[in-house]
DNA sequence: GATGAATGAGGATTCATTCAT
DNA sequence: AATGAATGAATCCTCATTCAT
């Protein structure tokens, strides 16, 4: 099914290793998943200069050499968790999205929804996501921002040349800006959320609650919304 | 003239005295400047927790001490330099808008192109206004995205109303979801640009260059497609 | 035969065993060789306390705990290494050196000329041994300087002592410094080489190389005059 | 004078800076010194990359922090300290060296003996200058050994010229090979005299004694009978 | 008999802030 | 009024060694 390819599709980072050493791998799938989510909290939470280690390690009580046997360094952790985060996000949206390539904005719906029902289900893999995105560059990070969104960008851009070639779009857009606004659009509607409900991502992870406390109806609601404006447009037909 | 309103329009966060203190007003306008400048490369090219007063202070050759006699805290300091920043991209404005609120979309534009010229005349304020609005909420800054973007939406609600009333826009759409669009697409099209022109916002900073090197005429261009869209919708109209 | 004495010749330190263990016996011999050389480059390359037994354990693709199966301790580690780079030299001395006692200077020709063949064949032994040389007396290896000199000075004097008898040296001198002279000399040969040529032992080891890329004709040439100097002195014999 | 050239004499190198922060220049002379011999005990017993900071600050009774105020990193206070000791052992030789540059060996002589006495007059500057020595080339010293061997070398040389003019020397050998026996003599005695009588300099600096306890007579005898067989060889002229 | 996970103190360095001078 | 020295906890990371499995 293409239809997969419709979300951040990542390949690591040229230099820097995204997986965990052996020892990390050899924990129990319930110890692994429990560090994880810990790590997750923490640069869901502060950006990757401002994350603690220490603060993870603390959590985690164990000792500051352990975290070592399981992670090279600070970075690999951080690009270990976004593979992780992206993985998920991937196997989340191949169970949801049922649409053909087709049917464009039926598409973009389901994949709206399933990034909502990842939210709930998922909140501190899609904090760390958002947080990812607002990610400045570093030498650490490298550009870190430029290969992430390219990357979505060139996911999402099959789908959409698939749809130019139905026809889907006014032929006056390239390829490039629809592409760009299609994969800015689920960000889009997740601050337009924090802003209408003054929602504090922050508050809710720290308070283990869901990013955010509101009806999958009402998010779907508001998605159907910037939908149709972005394929309709906002003036009033009527006067024009 | 109501135009000033369409923009950024921040009221002091409740509790951070957003002022510089008295020694800091008593230095010559000159090295006020210097001073500022210097802060803002510093949170231009980090977030709040990652900014060092230590950098700062050693590129202003000045004790330690003094600079906490000009700014009560880290915190102070932010909150200042927002402030600034905010009167300047005011200023700023007032200076370049000249169309009536009525024509809504000719006054967006003009304040895209005025954002435009804003970032090549005060590449460190713009860059910092950016960073400023992808900052992490937390314990020191409060819940600072909330603050500010729900701020400078109020900015721009009026003038979304008083087109409401001249029924620029399609009816079922409410004030909130437009007056959001409308303060976003200025983002977005910045963000558009980073990825369109592989642009290092960090890098240019560091290098005392422009934001980003791309002309005018161009930029222009971008804002216009953008707003076309905005405006009519994505989709192939004849398609309909 | 006598002339296997002019060499190192060490004994054990009275409290630190400088054997591996019996796990480490068993081993293959290659795989054995394979351990001695990783470990030697890793003291070849750092002091006794920088050396790091995590580099060496992670260089073999053993287990920590099976590496402390081999040996005791870093400490005896270190001693077997010793150990076993003096043996390796002995081995070598034993081949090369041909020339009867008596002839005492053809003798530490031809020490000198082993020890160059030695250097280029086993790099890392040499470098190995003349780290060891330089290290530092410390609580782990108690005063290994002196124990380490002092033993290869008593298997030079009973050469000295030999040509003594023969009259070979000027009889204002004592025995104790013509050999300390004479053990000395290989050392400044070295150092001398390595400021002549501007040679970078670490690097070359670092590299894979051999120690010193000079021909065994210049160092034979070097060795030879600064045996000149030491038997007949610097000065202008004619100006006397 | 010109014989004050005939000691080491460093230029720093070129990237690293070799001097103290402001803070430390402010503090009182005796403060200064104090810290300047804490530092240099705790390098005169362990070699750079053992040496440690957290050691010198508690010794100091000083905050972690404190010390970053009078130095930049360790190895800028490395350097510093190499600095210091160096011009320290230049303002010794220049009180006591009186001989004419002609008269080389007397040159000689006296150096060594302004050697053996700036040993017991400043055992901790010696013996940290003996380390730099031996120090092993690193990413962070850089190749140390080149460096500072070669300056002194270029330090002993003009003088070697000169005598060389004056036929002092046989003329089979060459300047470079004179020069570094000159420059090697000093620290072959040291040697000799830590094997001869057993001297443990890390033990004399730890109990605050001096560098070695022998009577500078005794010194000055053995350092004599080096120069007479650097002068006239080891063999007995009788035989030849 | 071999493994490799765990340790926790130690490493160098940076930080925002205070306060005596 | 201005200085700049002092702080000490925080940062990430490495270490040799142990011991339960």
């Amino acid at each position: 099914m293409e239809s997969k390819k419709f979300v951040l599709h990542l390949r690591p980072h040229s230099r820097i290793r995204m997986v965990a050493l052996k020892t990390f791998n050899n924990l129990t799938e319930e110890r692994q998943q429990e560090i994880i989510l810990i790590c997750l909290e923490e640069f869901a939470l502060n950006e990757f200069q401002s994350a603690s280690l220490s603060t993870i390690v603390s959590k985690l009580n164990i000792a500051k050499g352990s975290f070592y046997r399981y992670f090279e360094s600070k970075q690999t952790l951080y690009y270990f968790l976004l593979d992780h985060c992206i993985q998920k996000r991937l196997e989340s949206d191949q169970k949801t999205i049922t649409a053909k390539p087709s049917a464009f904005f039926e598409l973009m719906i389901e994949h709206l929804v399933g990034k909502m029902r990842f939210d709930k289900k998922y909140p501190l893999h899609s904090a760390f996501l958002y947080n990812v995105m607002q990610e400045k560059n570093s030498d650490e990070l490298g550009n870190i921002q430029l290969t992430v969104k390219t990357k979505a960008l060139e996911a999402v851009k099959p789908l959409v040349k698939e749809a130019v070639k139905n026809k889907v779009f006014r032929k006056d857009v390239d390829i490039e800006t629809i592409s760009f606004l299609v994969y800015r659009m689920q960000f889009t509607i997740m601050e337009y959320l924090e802003l209408k409900y003054k929602i504090d991502f922050r508050q809710n992870i720290k308070n283990q609650r869901p990013l955010y406390d509101v009806s999958e109806k009402e998010v779907i609601k508001t998605a159907k919304t910037f939908l149709e404006i972005f394929k309709y447009g906002i003036i009033n037909q009527e006067m024009k």
